[in-house]
RNA sequence: GGCGGCGUAGCCAAGUGGCUAAGGCAGAGGUCUGCAAAACCUUUAUUCGGCGGUUCGAGUCCGCCCGCCGCCUCCA
């Protein structure tokens, strides 16, 4: 079954036959660095990093081209604002937009090239349509004439005539159609500027993509995406400008993800509700918030809500515990069965898995189906799991073994399932009795530290809390169940759970992080 | 006004006209446990916003209606 892709241009998936068989070229529109990323940015970024995984799944070599709009008037206003330098508030951004993104653990794209270091490139694709008389230079600025491209409105699917019957820009009597769009903007004083044919000015907002998309893929490449906002007109203006300057096609598939709305409302900074990755990841655990994002499809809007996202943390814990389960299996029982002899059942759920998973990322990258697909298997594992622990079977554990490395693997083409988030959870840091004996006094003085630490809000000191927990350890050998019942309820008061497990007693602090 | 999208169980969310409508969360039973917790298993939509129509057959196609949203201006 071949890979289809929905591609924005004729509004229907299509199979993906990339121009140069076997190898992809693909751009995304990145982020204008102002302000730090929110989760608007997440989605769009996670959206062509799990496109880029699955294609190099599916054998592709992929050259994969973000970039950083770096010079723009939310820029110069922002900076104005801080009352700094719009250059080195850009540099700052960069660096914190890399850091969230690596939190979020997506992988760096092969070039990240910034607007302000390819000016050269755009001047040059201005200077041939101006030459091809679809561009006009008016007092410093120089326009892109809409009509002089015939096919303009073709990704948005709206004429001319559309398009200025709801126009709600203001009429510039300079320009000779309301539609016509800037590529290079004369500077004001004190703002960006850099040296060109129609004196000093800095580009406009489009034509950074044409230039840069081009210079790192060729005229003509295969994938094309970013939010839906940009359907109209960024991507139609960058298909307009590209195409009169080339004369070729420009991308081949437009592929465009659906928005983030924070409780039914859109994400704006006038409504307030802008969710920062940042201070998302304060609660959440990456792996929640991909499993939160991937569990609606790419081009779906995607309702925020502390609901939803908790619950994706929790499908996550299911997909951790399984595998630590498998883990702790393979550790006690050393697989005894040849590969003949492996469990057939669990064999055939696995291969069903992975089938099922690449049937529906084939299919426009489905990763809700996909991520069923994982669940499912999840379940099969966990039966088996069940089978291997009575003893009864110890066939099941290479099985079981494989099973956990499809889970890996599959889970990493979605890039969920870094299994190391999980110690960063803050409910996770947990504990097992060691049998240690412990006397009388130190188990006061544990009590009496412990509550000082408590009372004045300080982290519980975490060698105490063990002597508490061994000591209840003991009362339990004892058979004084109230004894132990009473400790565990002293230590929860005090924000420490306490959980037996057959080898041991395991605990872990809630509350403030220690 | 123009263009487009959505409405599926308590919540989130898949679903190429045709076997019993995925999956996750929550809920309910159960296994395990001294008790708990955690974990796991089982279970939860005669029905897909409403009304008509096409079809042997529709959540899936068509029409109308109701409700919600996005784009047309910077925006992922």
């Amino acid at each position: 079954m071949p890979l289809k892709i929905y591609n924005t241009m004729g509004r229907r998936k299509e199979p993906f036959d990339p121009l140069v068989p076997g190898e992809v070229r693909m751009y995304a529109c990145g982020p204008t660095v102002y302000d730090r990323a929110h989760i608007g940015h997440a989605r769009a970024a996670l959206t062509f990093d799990m496109m880029w995984r699955y294609l190099e799944y599916r054998g592709y070599k992929v050259i994969y081209v973000r970039n950083y709009t770096d010079v723009d008037d939310k820029i110069i206003k922002r900076a104005q604002e801080l009352g700094r330098g719009w250059d080195s508030l850009a540099e700052e951004q960069i660096e914190v937009y890399r850091q969230d993104m690596g939190a979020l653990g997506l992988r760096t794209p092969t070039h990240e090239p910034r607007a302000t270091q390819h000016i050269q490139e755009m001047l040059t694709i201005i200077q041939v349509l101006i030459e091809r008389g679809v561009a006009y230079c008016v007092d410093g600025d120089v326009y892109f004439e809409v009509r002089r491209c015939p096919d303009y409105g073709r990704l948005s699917h709206r004429s001319l005539e559309e398009l200025r019957a709801g126009a709600r820009v203001e009429v510039d009597h300079r320009k000779r159609d309301p539609l016509d769009f800037a590529l290079w903007k004369s500077s004001k004083l004190g703002e960006p500027s850099w040296d060109s044919p129609w004196g000093p000015g800095r580009p406009g907002w489009h034509i950074e993509c044409s230039a840069m998309s081009m210079k790192y893929l060729g005229e003509t490449f295969d994938i094309h995406g970013g939010g839906a906002d940009l359907i109209f007109p960024h991507h139609e203006n960058e298909i307009a400008q590209s195409e009169c300057a080339t004369g070729k096609p420009f991308a081949r598939y437009w592929v465009h993800n659906g928005f983030v709305n924070i409780h039914a409302e859109k994400m704006s900074k006038s409504l307030g509700n802008v969710l920062a990755v940042r201070d998302l990841l304060e609660h959440v655990t990456p792996g929640a918030l991909k499993i939160f994002l991937l569990g609606t499809h790419y081009r779906a809007p995607l309702d925020f809500s502390e609901e939803a996202i908790g619950s994706a943390g929790r499908a996550e814990e299911r997909l951790l515990n399984a595998l630590s389960e498998i883990r702790r299996v393979q550790e006690v029982e050393s697989p005894k069965a040849n590969a003949s002899q492996r469990d057939g059942p669990l064999l055939r759920r696995i291969l069903h898995a992975e089938r099922e998973f690449t049937d529906a990322m084939d299919d426009d990258l489905n990763t809700p189906r996909a991520l069923a697909a994982m669940f499912d298997l999840v379940r099969d594992i966990n039966i088996s799991l069940k089978d291997a622990e009575r003893g009864s079977d110890t066939s099941t554990i290479d099985s079981l073994g494989l099973a956990g490395d499809v889970v890996r693997s599959l889970g990493s083409v979605l890039g969920v399932l870094h299994e190391d988030w999980r110690e960063k959870r803050v409910f996770s840091d947990t504990r097992v009795t060691t049998g240690a004996q412990v006397d009388a006094s130190d188990y006061l003085e544990a009590r009496k530290a412990i509550d000082e630490a408590f009372q004045s809000g300080k982290p519980l000191p975490e060698d105490r809390v063990r002597i508490i927990v061994e000591r209840r350890r003991q009362c339990r050998d004892e058979q004084d169940w109230a004894g132990a019942d009473s400790i565990r309820a002293w230590l929860a008061e005090r924000g420490v759970i306490v959980e037996d497990t057959p080898r041991g007693a395991r605990w872990h602090l809630t509350g403030p992080r220690a």
